[in-house]
DNA sequence: GCTGCATGATGAA
DNA sequence: TCATCCTGCAGCA
C-alpha cells in the first residue's frame, strides 16, 4: 500500500498516537533486536514523512528510519487483535499495537543521514514549503519517457506504480512521451493534479483518483473498490470516459496502463 | 498446499 | 535490464 500518502498518513497517525510518549518497543520476529532494545523508554517527540521515507524522531540524535518498500507494512492493532509472527517492530500500548511488517529499511540513524536522504530527494508534494520548480526543470531537460520520470523518487518524492498511470491519465499525456517534449505548464499542471491526489490519499487512507464528475456524482469517498482508479491494473476494460479499452506495457521495468483514446502518442 | 505477484529500491552485470 | 530482499494473499491444484 505505500505511495507517498501512505507514509504521510502513517507519521500523523503514529504522531497522534505515540508522540510525547514513552515506546515500549520491541522485536517479535528478532531483526531488529538491538534497535527496539535502544528504542524502549525513550520518548517519541516527533514524526516525519519526506516522500515514501518515514522518520520517527526520539531525541536530538536518535531517529528511526523506515522505509516499507514495496511489501512493508505499519500497522495498528487492537490489542486483543494483536498477533506476533514476522513483526520486525512492535510498539506496544495498553490499549493498541503499532506492528512494522516487512519493510525494506528499519534501523536507526543520526541527523547528518536524516538530512542526506531528504537532500537527495525530488520535491515532496506533500510537504509544506516544497517547490515544483526542480521538478519542473529536471523533466524540461530529461529524456526520459514522463512515464519512468515520475516514479524517479530524485525527481518528484513519493508517487508510486498506481499514481503515475492516474496522473498521466489524468493529464492526457500518453506515458511515453519523453518528459523534455511536455509543455512547462502541462508538467506544472501534473504537479499540482499530484497535490491534490496525494492529499486527498492521505485525508481518505486510500488512493482514489476518479473524480465527482466520471463517478456519476457517487462522492469519492463512497466509491467501491472497483471504481476509485482510471487506469491502474484495468487492462482491456473500458475507459471510464470513453470506453477505449485500457493498454499496458512496461515502462522503467513496471507495468503501466492508459487509454489509447485519451493519452494519445505524440 | 503451492506459486507468483504486489502501491519499492538496490546492487550487480 | 535483472535478480534480490522483505511479507501476505489471491489464484490455483
Amino acid at each position: 500500500m505505500p505511495e507517498g500518502h501512505t507514509i504521510h498518513r502513517l507519521a500523523r497517525d503514529l504522531r497522534r498516537d505515540l508522540v510525547d510518549t514513552e515506546l515500549e518497543a520491541s522485536s517479535p520476529q528478532g531483526r531488529f533486536a538491538s534497535g527496539a532494545k535502544s528504542l524502549d523508554g525513550q520518548v517519541l517527540t516527533a514524526t516525519e514523512a519526506a516522500g515514501k521515507h518515514l522518520f520517527l524522531h526520539a531525541g536530538p540524535n536518535l531517529t528511526l528510519y523506515i522505509h516499507l518498500g514495496l511489501i512493508g507494512k505499519f500497522r495498528r492493532f487492537e490489542a486483543s487483535t494483536n498477533r506476533g509472527d514476522a513483526v520486525r517492530l512492535r510498539f506496544e500500548r495498553e490499549d493498541f499495537a503499532w506492528s512494522l511488517t516487512g519493510p525494506h529499511t528499519c534501523r536507526l540513524i543520526e541527523p547528518p543521514e536524516v538530512e542526506e536522504i531528504i537532500a537527495r530527494l525530488g520535491p515532496d508534494p506533500l510537504r509544506r514549503r516544497s517547490s515544483p520548480d526542480q521538478f519542473i526543470d529536471k523533466a524540461a531537460k530529461s529524456n526520459k519517457a514522463i512515464g519512468a520520470l515520475l516514479l524517479d523518487q530524485n525527481v518528484i518524492a513519493g508517487i508510486g506504480n498506481v499514481y503515475r498511470s492516474e496522473l498521466l491519465f489524468l493529464a492526457g499525456i500518453h506515458p511515453a512521451t519523453p518528459a523534455k517534449n511536455l509543455d512547462g505548464g502541462v508538467v506544472r499542471k501534473i504537479w499540482d493534479t499530484t497535490v491534490e491526489l496525494l492529499r486527498l490519499g492521505v485525508r481518505l487512507d486510500r488512493i482514489v483518483t476518479v473524480t465527482r464528475a466520471d463517478a456519476n456524482g457517487t462522492k469519492p469517498g463512497r466509491l467501491g473498490p472497483d471504481n476509485r482508479l482510471y487506469a491502474y491494473k484495468r487492462t482491456g476494460e473500458p475507459c471510464r470516459r470513453c470506453d477505449t479499452p485500457i493498454a499496458t506495457a512496461p515502462i522503467a521495468g513496471r507495468s503501466i496502463w492508459w487509454c489509447p483514446r485519451c493519452q494519445p502518442a505524440r
